[in-house]
DNA sequence: GTCTATACTTTGATAGAC
DNA sequence: GTCTATCAAAGTATAGAC
């Protein structure tokens, strides 16, 4: 179990796990989907792990991990030239840039998080709890600076700009919608700046922008998506000559 | 079954099964969860309902309009001498306060919208598209009157704000959080003014009445990518298909 | 290490007593 | 109108062949 090859099956089963828990959310992704996904059969999975809640821990694990420690470590290591306030802006960016590279880890664990039972969510909390210190404290800093205004609460502040991002995963679309950019972009300046006109440093780019000519497949609004974010593309595997029972 | 009896109980189902939802989501919420929440047994459901999908489906409907429509209301009785960023600002105000209320059918329509069958979703999304239209009018109107910056995409400004209210739905804790007004507050004066100091509630007064000279801005090319990613056609694994290696 | 067969449980749904 | 009994399907998990 600990040869290579175990452990390469073992991720294999993993990845499927995430990509099919991210489509069909906790209840209804079943074992037989996951087996199939991998390649393999429900019964064989019980050779990597002892049961369904084993596996989608072992998702639930990567997916808090996957971009928390990444933006930590990028703010952290950056110098005391750098400002609070800037800091911010760009742990935001490196959040929002992360969030829309559609990895099925963190799809699936924002999609199953609030669907799995109480217990287990409990154990997945340490780290999307210093997560969100993390946050309060880069935006508290830059407004102990001054850098930020202090009349907003520094901890709800936090939650609303996260929230824009997480229902990002439901909406974006890529290649549909504008880019992972413009639209870290949109959030970064109306958080900042604001959406009143005449504000920000960038305020004088409204000068050349666009106006209510919808331009050629102008993305209409849904704020309820259709289907979940897009998988990663599923690698195709040909027919094995499976029973069909 | 047209009966007053009748409907009071079917409301009476109605409504526990909104609570069953809320909390359990949809697969994990079961027909005898729901019944004996209302009072009676799993077998009884079905003098009211067809199946499952029935239940959830009023559920699902009433969740809908709960919102969308009381806003819309609101908003389009507003006279003309309201302008059309105070427009804007009322109307988010009343979303999130609705939002905030923790309706059972609010909830449980968030909570389970993205865990439905697919065909069930793709009915209830017909509010949801108007509703998502009237928030891209209400934006792109304040743009073209030079009460917004229009160098923002109204789309993705509508769907960044209102993601951060889906959200609070999973954070929010009466009593413990700041209030709802205060919440509500925050959200618009980051979304309208900023964070950055000086554009604070005093100041927004001020910034709102140099709007004069916004003229229309000029149409930028949009950049239309390729192609939509094929999610097309969804896997939607049979049990046997082309399984494996 | 991997697959087949199967035990055990839950759940949606139906039938019929009352 | 409401409840009990029960079926059929689906899903988790185990045992054992190979």
């Amino acid at each position: 179990m600990k040869t290579p090859k175990a452990i390469k099956k073992r991720d294999r089963i993993l990845l499927s796990a995430a990509e099919v828990l991210a489509e069909k959310g906790y209840s209804s992704a079943t074992l037989t989907d996951i087996a199939l996904s991998a390649g393999t059969f429900a019964g064989s999975l019980y050779y990597y792990y002892t049961s369904k809640e084993d596996i989608v821990e072992d998702v639930l694990n990567t997916g808090t991990t996957s971009i928390s420690n990444f933006v930590m470590a990028k703010v952290m290591t950056l110098g005391d030239d750098i400002s609070p306030v800037e800091k911010l802006r760009i742990g935001i960016l490196e959040h929002f840039k992360l969030m829309l590279e559609c990895n099925p880890f963190t799809i699936a664990y924002w999609k199953i998080i609030d669907q799995v039972p109480e217990d287990m969510r409990r154990k997945h909390l340490v780290l999307p709890k210093a997560y969100g210190h993390f946050w309060v404290r880069l935006i508290s800093e830059a407004q102990a600076h001054g850098e930020l205004r202090a009349d907003l609460d520094a901890n709800t502040i936090s939650l609303l700009i996260i929230g824009s991002t997480v229902y990002a995963l439901r909406w974006f679309r890529p290649g549909r919608d504008q880019s992972a950019e413009q639209i870290c972009n949109t959030l970064i300046e109306m958080c900042f700046n604001g959406l009143l006109p005449n504000q920000g440093a960038v305020g004088q780019l409204a000068a050349r922008k666009k106006r209510a000519n919808a331009g050629p497949d102008q993305q209409e609004a849904i704020h309820v998506l259709p289907t979940p974010a897009p998988l990663a593309q599923r690698p195709q595997r040909k027919a094995r000559g499976v029973g069909a029972r």
